[in-house]
DNA sequence: TGTGAATACGTGCATCTACACTTATTCCTG
DNA sequence: CAGGAATAAGTGTAGATGCACGTATTCACA
């Protein structure tokens, strides 16, 4: 058992959650990615998009001119499930954000933006680089800069994982 | 399977996703917490336990023999949402995982393991152990201690986010 | 050319997540 | 002690997430 004595008093939160001593990776990372994201989803609220949306339309976004991306291809590049994909598409499309139109190969279906859901964006990206001050505010800006550099060098390493192949 | 090469299309994934040239750390976070999660849930599905509630059940159990905690006292713990507790907390139960037993309060309710519980967890418990192997070896040990020494530092300073006082 | 593999996508199901709102209980104070 | 504030918890609603499975289309090769 861990030799510090519980403080039971003062803690403000328990981040590293003891099992059997050490802490778990995946638990702490998945608290952080909470907490960030309602942090993001807050300050992005009067644009009414939450992170997870704004993150998509501006993917698809960076396609502006060229071929548009695919359901897959954006989910590949989205780090996210196809399937999910789908889904939260869905949502944009009901919203007027983002339309579904065929592309090249009939299998496939390509996300475009709508003018409404280019519009929503711009308006978005000011609360985004505000959510992306707020945050460096709060941990620090060497913190976030050193976890940026850390994610982006662990995230290559994870990819092969779940792709059933 | 040796790391065969990508399909084509050169990067592996989009780790950073570049929005006005700068990457989300929204972004960044959830996918990364969106990789991990799979790796673990993965491997510690021959138990029938997610990652979520190997972390419940773990956490609930550190109080044996002391009082139980309660529905927004383990939610705290668990950086989560009451409301979420709540529904994660049904699930085990329904699985009878656990009891929700009357705090002295009888506003509360307090979570207790079942024997079925803590014998669920035993036994994935050296599941978890490879899981945290398994990310340490992809990732390397290095960076997952300095992953989990800046989370261990952000995620207080993230603590009263949402904290609608 | 025809057929099986590969590809692209959608659905059913289950879980995780949290905000707004409601209910039940306890505490505090006049 | 009565009544309002504070506390503990649940529900409605909605979105995010991914696995197993199924369908449609394309491709490669015999």
């Amino acid at each position: 058992m861990p030799p510090k004595s519980p403080p039971s008093t003062g803690a403000t939160t328990c981040p590293t959650q003891p099992v059997s001593g050490a802490p778990c990776t995946c638990f702490m990372v998945r608290s952080l990615s909470r907490k960030i994201s309602q942090l993001y989803d807050d300050t992005l609220a009067p644009s009414g998009l939450k992170g997870t949306q704004f993150s998509l339309l501006a993917q698809a976004r960076v396609r502006r001119g060229q071929e548009p991306l695919s359901v897959s291809a954006l989910a590949q590049r989205l780090n996210t499930d196809r399937t999910t994909m789908t889904r939260n598409l869905r949502t944009l499309e009901q919203a007027g954000l983002i339309a579904l139109v065929p592309g090249k190969d009939a299998r496939s279906r390509c996300v475009v933006l709508t003018p409404d859901g280019d519009a929503r964006y711009r308006q978005a990206l000011g609360l985004w680089k505000q959510a992306q001050a707020e945050v460096r505010a709060l941990c620090g800006g060497d913190q976030i800069a050193a976890l940026e550099q850390l994610v982006g060098q662990l995230l290559p390493r994870l990819a092969h994982v779940q792709e059933v192949a």
